[in-house]
DNA sequence: TATAATTCCTACTGAATTAGTCGGAATTAA
DNA sequence: TTAATTCCGACTAATTCAGTAGGAATTATA
């Protein structure tokens, strides 16, 4: 049960961005951040697109332009970001689905507790924690 | 970030091992225990392999013979059965052999709480509580 | 002793996911 | 106009997952 490089590098960045986070309303350049975090320019673009489209994280384009987190850092827990790169923190498929197996089963409350444990560290845990 | 199935199961057979728990000595055999939980015999022996490595459960060879819970299960926690399956339960490489990346990565601490709190979570449920 | 029931062991395979790379179009400050 | 930058989608290699298959070893029972 690994976590996605995504979801750590993803995490990685946002660190950095939160700790320019006043310094200039330009933002920061893809390539900084990628020699900041020493992830590849390309996949860390990857990355940040899914944080932009989850509302994470905002963009100027063009010239002089770059990426910045659209809100506080104190106002970002680690849940958004994760929730935000995994493809899902379920981890069973049944947890919000419900159960297809017909079977009786009887595990389903022990992943449904996991899962809560899961979410409920990431999401006390703010960006500007760290 | 997905449990494996072998996790899931494995939990579900050794729910059944721990029902049929004291009646007879001889144990559940593999066939028996493959109709009760839906999953095929051949995947199903390779899961119980990994559970009597880990001493989980025992067998008794031979016509008769079957697997049993090689201890009571309220002396069994969930995390026991979990462990032993998951390749490892560590969500990040990083946890226990410390960090290879050089860099000065600030979300280690974000990991080893969530890893905890699995942990946490899995040891507080024994096998006599589903 | 023969047989049937059973565990044990290891190799193989197809499908899915992960972890990226790459090339180029669109945008914008200077 | 140009250089810096974000945006977008296609492609690929490697790894992991989920499961199948075949046969050897063991043992109770008749």
């Amino acid at each position: 049960m690994k976590l996605s490089t995504k979801s750590r590098y993803g995490l990685n960045a946002c660190y950095y961005l939160a700790a320019e986070y006043d310094e200039g309303v330009n933002g920061v350049p893809l390539k900084r951040l990628s020699s900041l975090t020493g992830i590849s320019e390309s996949y860390l673009e990857q990355i940040i697109s899914l944080l932009k489209k989850s509302g994470i994280i905002a963009a100027n384009r063009g010239a002089q332009g770059g990426y910045y987190l659209s809100k506080q850092p104190s106002e970002i827990v680690v849940g958004d970001i994760v929730r935000a790169l995994e493809d899902n923190l379920e981890i069973v498929g049944c947890i919000n689905t419900g159960c297809v197996s017909g079977l009786n089963c009887k595990t389903k409350g022990v992943w449904e507790k996991v899962y809560n444990a899961i979410n409920q560290t990431l999401n006390g845990i703010k960006l500007s924690d760290l």
